[in-house]
RNA sequence: GGGAGCGUAGCUCAAUUGGCAGAGCAAUGGACUCUUAAUCCAUAGGUUGUGGGUUCGAUUCCCUCCGCUCUCACCA
């Protein structure tokens, strides 16, 4: 964005601080110079002084501070002003005054709201009793030429917030906190899974083969090498490698890519925790998962009790863990165990809610377990609003997922879910090379059938289990989807600072 | 991709049945040395997202396109 952009109004005020940019340095200031080292922080003060009153501060007679900060405020009288800076720690309010300043004060007149500047002086308390910074000097630091967004109202647009975040977080203090938030607990997660013995690596996000997940992948193509790559869609079968070849326990938090739609829950590029534990069964996962989540709530909000929209998500340790098949029937009636069993009774089922005709063609062709997926899918996971592993997933939507020794038809797999969506996905891994090739195939199979979300066959990853991986465990939770939760945000978008949104035409 | 809604000054929002496009903040000039959305006086600021149509007259009604939001589909 240039000044061809730039409204009647918005030139004018443009043009206008471009001339006091000027005067600026007329004064021996350059609007764009470096090397200013502020000494002291908008919160430090603030703390140090906290306690005393105005008669304590006066009596104590503190030394000068040296703050510098973006000026989010300014109240002026003429031959005195209130001015706000803000820091990154928070904001101070600078007292500037003529008497103090000398001509110094009218460069000062030269600033504008949204101007970076830096003020010396000692602190006193107003009237109000706001601790102020009493200017004896002040530096112009840099420029801003462009207005910043309504000082009351903030910025409400959704549209400027995503584009041009960096108003976003000048205009809306909460935008900060939610993304301070998504830090401490990606923090968190990491501190968790270190202690715990788990590596966190780094594996490829450019693939040659579509694996680890069902979802259409981007593609990409490198020059020298001439070979179109996928964008990854999931790190998992790098991962499981990295546990053939002896790292037992690993992580990794990173972007995925997905080329499917976007929603308020879905984003092309998410961020997504994998980790890989040897000997451990899909069961050992849900205790590590209680505990890593409902600690990571306290961690990062403070309670394990968490308002989320009209809720209040309980991650109190005891979660519900119920396997598919029992979800459905407690939430669909009159379903005995022969019906279950029974696909015809199941599409029977699902064919009795609103399909389109497109969707009644998918539920023809699906087979036992892609039906008892739908149903959950359709009638039980919205319904989920508390921490509830969801247990025994059916093979045929588990191509990477250990069988279940008792039921060879469903596998040793849970869901976690929270407030209606998917929040994790782990199981206890296939480790059989032979069972492998013969998922491998299946979804060759259902490529063939026109299915469009399938994996490729993938030689190596075959190769590898075939020397040998030990029994493991992995689990995959949606980074994102989390901190949603936590941040109380409805929609993907809140918590991803640079969301996809399409490029404005010229 | 389907459906619904939205787009007016830099920002936040008004505008009667289709009848001169307005306010607050921000800006500019002036007054003001304890303000907290400071206050007071004055000034300026508009291709009503884009292009077309209907009409004496369109922010308003109709169509195209662009973008956003919600939702469905797709998707763990």
């Amino acid at each position: 964005m240039g000044e061809g952009d730039l409204g009647t109004k918005e030139q004018e005020i443009y043009d206008q601080r471009l001339e006091k940019a000027a005067k600026w340095r007329e004064a021996g200031f350059n609007p764009y110079g470096n090397g200013y080292r502020p000494q002291h922080q908008a919160a430090e003060i603030h703390a140090k002084h906290a306690a005393q009153s105005a008669e304590e501060i006066e009596q104590a007679a503190p030394p000068p501070y040296d703050v510098a900060g973006r000026v989010v405020a300014m109240r002026s009288f003429g031959k005195a002003a209130f001015i706000k800076l803000r820091d990154g720690s928070g904001e101070i309010q600078v007292h500037m005054k003529k008497d103090a300043l000398g001509d110094a004060y009218e460069t000062f007149k030269l600033c504008d709201l949204g101007d970076f500047l830096a003020a010396t002086g000692p602190v006193f308390r107003s009237k109000t009793g706001e601790l102020t910074l009493s200017a004896t000097k002040f530096t112009p630091l840099t420029k801003s030429l462009r207005p910043l967004p309504e000082k009351w109202h903030g910025l409400t647009d959704v549209e400027i917030r995503y584009r041009q975040r960096y108003l976003d977080l000048v205009s809306n203090p909460d935008v900060k906190q939610t993304f301070l938030r998504r830090n401490k607990l990606i923090r968190f997660i990491r501190d968790f899974l270190d202690t715990r013995d788990f590596v966190e690596v780094e594996t490829p996000m450019m693939h040659p083969l579509v694996s680890g997940a069902a979802a259409r992948p981007f593609t990409t193509h490198h020059n020298a090498l001439d070979i179109d790559l996928y964008m990854r869609i999931a790190p998992e079968l790098y991962l499981k490698r990295l546990v053939v070849g002896g790292l037992e326990r690993v992580y990794e938090v990173n972007r995925n890519f997905r080329n499917e739609g976007i929603s308020t829950r879905h984003n092309p590029e998410f961020t997504m925790l994998e980790f890989y534990q040897a000997y451990a069964t899909y069961e050992d996962l849900m205790d590590l998962s209680e505990e890593m989540i409902s600690e990571a709530a306290k961690a990062v909000t403070g309670d394990t009790k968490v308002k989320y929209g009209d809720h209040v998500l309980d991650f109190g340790k005891g979660w519900k863990r119920i396997s598919m098949t029992e979800a459905i029937r407690e939430v669909v009636s009159g379903l005995s165990d022969k019906d279950m069993a029974d696909a015809d009774r199941l599409r029977h089922e699902l064919l009795k809610t609103r399909h389109s005709e497109a969707e009644r063609r998918a539920i023809d062709t699906m087979n036992h377990g892609e039906l008892v997926g739908a149903l959950f899918e359709h009638h039980v996971e919205h319904t989920l609003i508390h921490p509830t592993f969801i247990t025994h997933f059916p093979t045929a939507v588990s191509p990477l997922a250990r069988r279940n020794d008792a039921n060879p038809d469903v596998t040793d797999r849970f869901e976690l879910y929270v407030a209606g969506r998917e929040i994790a996905n782990a199981f206890s891994e296939l480790n059989d090379p032979l069972d492998q090739k013969g998922r491998f195939q299946a979804q060759l199979d259902a490529k063939q059938r026109g299915q469009q979300e399938t994996m490729d066959y993938d030689e190596d990853y075959i190769r590898a289990l075939e020397h040998g991986m030990p029994p493991t465990a992995g689990e995959g939770i949606g980074i994102d989807r989390l901190a949603m939760l936590f941040t109380d945000s409805q929609s993907i978008r809140d918590v991803i600072l640079f969301p996809l949104l399409k490029p404005l035409a010229k």
